[in-house]
Formats: structure tokens, C-alpha cells, sequence
RNA sequence: GGCGCGGUAGCCAAGUGGUAAGGCCAGGGUCUGCAAAACCCUUAUUCGUCGGUUCGAUUCCGACCCGCGCCUCCA
């Protein structure tokens, strides 16, 4: 079966493939650099670093735009209140979040644009909107008139009928004809910081700078626009709207859109107290692959309870699977092929292929990589497991780890060289030999303290980093 | 109220009209001087509840209960 993905605007799994053929063209709703990203954040992030790699292993190129969103109310409200520049302010925020997305693994998109890189180009946009007449006008602000597009609602399948045009909804502190119209163009106020444009004074709207951005790098038609699911309504349903006025074409083939995090069975939130940065977390001995490989192991469509306990269970089952790599580079093994193993690696590559390739089902594709490690590992004991068995097994991990990337551990600050360990395991050896056991297991027991662990074989000491 | 998602072993979780993947935990074992580490084995007659369709349903249909998200900023 061939690659196919769950499309949010028609509620069903579609086979997916790129408009040209070769080169998917994506945009991913980014940040908003107001704080440190949370985990609940890299829910979302982590989803489309996987959705990236799948496709990559699928063959296709990548024309991937993501926005950072480095101008908005909550950034305006704490960097006034910091006495700070908006740039000074985001810039802290900004490469917090490069660091994060660095130190998870997630590959960086081949362009990552700043919402206040493009104000020109939006108020052009808006311009046209108005021109089309689309925008109206009031006490300097610019909205658009969601009366004059017809599918608003196509995405997250709302009805309005029950909305009475010209309510007075007063969410935002700004004048609208209709509860549904959105500012495109905000009003400078005092003290706020501002844009002159062709347009006049004042700042984006959150919405047009994604339909903006998406537009200027990829064309009016996008392969895929991803995001956080709360963004359906209305962030999504807001920008096709823009899009699909500005350039009378669809504005994106496929939605997806990945589940919310929760914890301990809750929304994350600061007063419950269990609102958690990556910071955080690190903060408490948690590795960033533990992170990642939870995040990315329950299907991206499934909302995901993230728990301490979820980590701890994250980060032996990567141990289970570095400890198989690390088996297989420092066995003896003996100079044969097993079929049997040969069709299993086989067999477990292809069923990893087709769980991905069905809108990609991270917890199928891991059964299939666990099941032929418990195989493999059973093999081994027997001495059954040949080195002619190695490149497909391998072929496995690495397809594996292509779309995971969890098997090398992360760097650890200070530590020994390897030949400091060595040297180490050679006087533990002999002590050993001297049947000397206080001194060896006061050897071992300092190893242990300094993070190396060490593995009595029949084929001798070997020996790893925690 | 509207829209959407979900309820499968202690926890996380896949899946199918024909009788339940995988991971973690737990218990047992192998190895070992002993630990540790590693590896292996065992662990749901049962899939929220009640009806219906069917030779047969966890899987389809209906009703109900429960949890979550969006409907105002939010990944």
C-alpha cells in the first residue's frame, strides 16, 4: 500500500503524493516566541520532524516553510512590561526554541520565516483583499468580512448558521461587523510597536502571516499544511479563507493536524502546576531521545498523556534496542546467514514501511522493530545469529532510526576517554584472575559511578556509557 | 448546545467480522565468584455499558455512560 495520510478538510485517509511528483511543499504552523516552548508544543513539533523524515524515506524532496510568529499581543504585553524591544525580547525566545528543536533531533525545515521578515508582503496582501473586496475598516484596524467567502467553515466542519451577523462579540477589544471577521491589520496603539505600509500604520493580524508566508514560498497550492489540532478552528479555517481569496486556488491538498498532550490526564496548564518546558525536564535526569521516542511513538492522531513514568518506559525501551545494536557490533558471531533471521529482517523492514506508510503508525512500525530484536536476540544466544545476518539487520535499525533517531545517545559533558576505561577493566581483570574480588567489584563500582557500565561475557568484558 | 477525538491487561498502546501486536512494570529463569548489566520465558477467554445484525463482533449498526479537545489567544 502506498503512502497515504488522514486529510482533516475531507475527514478520511487519502493516498498521498506531491502536486509535481517529486518535492512535497509543506508549511508548519511554528511558535509563537513569547516563553519557552513546552512540551505540549513539541507534541506538534516532533510530529512534523517525523512526518519530514517519512517522507524523505519515501523518496521525496522537501520544501519545507516553517513561521516563527514574532509578533503578537502576548510578545508586545511582556516585552513592554520587560521595558524591552520586540527584537530584543523574541530574539532570547527564538534561539531557545532552535536550541530545543536542535537537542530533540528535529530536523530543521529549509526555511524557517519570521512573521516580521514579511510585513511588506502582508500588507500587500491585505491590500488586495481589500481591493477584491474582501476587508473592511474600523477605527484604523482591518478586518476581514468572513460573509464574503462561502466555504469558511470547510475545514473544521462548522455550521454558523446559528451566529447572528452584526452581534456584538467583544473578545478582542476591537469593533467587528460579524463574530466570525478577523483582524488582518491591527490599529497602532500608544506605546505599541508599529509598521508603516502602504496600508498605513500598525501590525499583522496572527493569521495572514502563515497564508503570507505560505503563499510567497511555496505557491498558491500547498502539498500539506500541518499544526497542533487546536489550530483548526480558527487559525486554519482563518487562512484558507485569506488564501483562497487572495489567489482563487485551493490553499492546501492535505491538513493534518496532530492530537493534543496532556498531563497526568489533563491540559497543561501553569495554575495546575504541571506545565512542563524541556528545560524542565532535563532538569530531572531525562534524556532528550526519552523525549523524542515518547512524543513519537503514539500515533501523531492519538492525544498523548505524558507522564514521568511514560519517560522512564521511553527511555529503557531505547535501551533495549541500543543494548541489541551494541550486541551486535561486539559478538563473536559466527561466520553464517540464518534464513530464517534473513526473512525476518526482511519481513519486519517491510511491515516498519507500510505501518509509516499508513498514515504513519509509529506504534505498529515499533512492534515490528521489537519483534525481530527479541527474535535476533534469541538467535544470538543460540549462536544461531551470523555475521551474514548483519546487513539486514541493520538495514532494519537504520530504517528504523531514520525516522526515530533515538539509538545514539546524546553527548555527555566531562567523563573518560575510552582508554581511561581500558586501562580500567584491565586491572578489574586481573584483580579478577587474582580471584581478588573486593578490588574488582571496587573497580566495577567506580566505572558504575563515572557512568560505565560493564557486561561480563562468555567473550569477555565489554563495556558502555550510561 | 455545535464540531471533532477517544475509552483494549498495573501503565503506555496496535489491530482485525473468526476468536487479542509491541513497549514498560511485575514474577520466573539463563549467564555470573557475587551483584549489576544483558538475554529468554510467563502475564487480557477479554477489548466502557446495554441492545441489534451475523454461523460468529472487540471489530458493523443503534442507544447510553465516561474522558479529552475546539467553538476567544493556544501545538
Amino acid at each position: 500500500m502506498a503512502l497515504r495520510f488522514y486529510n482533516t478538510l475531507t475527514q478520511q485517509v487519502q493516498p498521498f503524493e506531491p502536486l509535481d511528483a517529486k518535492t512535497v511543499r509543506m508549511y508548519t504552523c511554528g511558535p509563537t516566541v513569547y516563553d519557552y516552548a513546552h512540551i505540549g508544543n513539541f507534541r506538534a513539533f516532533v510530529f512534523y520532524d517525523i512526518l519530514r523524515r517519512w517522507l524523505k524515506a519515501s523518496g521525496y524532496g522537501l520544501d519545507h516553510v516553517m513561521n516563527i510568529t514574532d509578533v503578537d499581543d502576548k510578545i508586545i504585553r511582556n516585552a513592554m512590561a520587560q521595558g524591552k524591544s520586540l527584537v530584543d525580547y523574541t530574539a532570547v525566545y527564538t534561539q531557545a526554541f532552535l536550541d530545543d528543536c536542535a537537542t530533540l533531533r528535529l530536523e530543521r525545515p529549509e526555511r524557517v520565516a519570521r512573521a516580521t521578515e514579511h510585513i511588506p508582503e502582508m500588507a500587500r496582501a491585505i491590500q488586495k483583499l481589500g481591493d477584491e473586496g474582501h476587508t473592511y475598516s474600523s477605527d484604523g484596524s482591518i478586518y476581514f468580512r468572513i460573509s464574503t467567502f462561502p466555504g469558511y467553515g470547510k475545514l473544521s466542519h462548522q455550521h454558523f448558521d446559528g451566529m447572528v451577523s452584526g452581534a456584538r462579540v467583544d473578545v478582542d477589544s476591537y469593533e467587528k461587523a460579524d463574530a466570525r471577521d478577523f483582524a488582518l491589520w491591527k490599529a497602532p496603539k500608544p506605546g505599541e510597536p508599529s509598521w508603516q505600509t502602504e496600508i498605513g500604520p500598525g501590525r499583522p493580524g496572527w493569521h495572514i502571516e502563515c497564508s503570507v508566508m505560505a503563499i510567497e514560498f511555496l505557491g498558491s497550492t500547498l502539498d500539506i499544511h500541518a499544526g497542533g489540532i487546536d489550530l483548526v478552528f480558527p487559525h486554519h479555517e482563518n487562512e484558507i479563507a485569506q488564501s483562497e481569496c487572495l489567489t482563487h486556488r485551493p490553499f492546501s491538498r492535505f491538513w493534518m493536524h496532530a492530537e493534543f498532550l496532556l498531563v497526568d490526564g489533563q491540559k497543561m496548564s501553569k495554575s495546575l502546576g504541571n506545565f512542563y518546558t524541556l528545560r524542565d525536564i532535563f532538569g530531572r535526569g531525562v534524556t532528550p531521545e526519552a523525549v523524542r521516542y515518547l512524543l513519537a511513538s503514539v500515533p501523531y492522531r492519538k492525544s498523548l498523556n505524558f507522564t514521568f513514568e511514560g519517560l522512564n518506559s521511553a527511555k529503557t525501551a531505547i535501551d533495549r534496542l541500543r543494548n541489541f545494536t551494541f550486541r551486535l557490533e561486539s559478538s563473536k558471531l559466527p561466520q553464517i546467514k540464518n534464513e530464517k533471521i534473513e526473512e525476518h529482517a526482511r519481513a519486519a523492514l517491510e511491515q516498519f514501511r507500510a505501518s509509516m506508510d499508513d498514515d504513519l503508525n509509529t506504534a505498529e512500525a515499533l512492534a515490528a522493530v521489537f519483534e525481530f530484536v527479541r527474535d535476533a536476540n534469541t538467535a544470538v544466544d543460540a549462536n544461531e545469529f551470523g555475521a551474514g545476518n548483519l546487513e539486514a539487520a541493520h538495514a532494519l535499525l537504520g530504517q528504523f532510526d531514520a525516522v526515530f533517531d533515538v539509538l545514539q545517545p546524546s553527548k555527555s559533558e566531562g567523563g573518560m576517554t575510552d582508554e581511561e576505561i581500558e586501562a580500567m577493566i584491565a586491572s578489574r581483570t586481573a584483580a579478577k584472575k587474582a580471584r581478588d574480588f573486593a578490588r574488582a567489584d571496587q573497580i566495577r563500582n567506580e566505572l558504575t559511578e563515572k557512568g560505565v557500565i560493564l557486561e561480563d561475557t562468555k567473550d569477555g568484558v565489554r563495556w558502555k556509557r550510561k
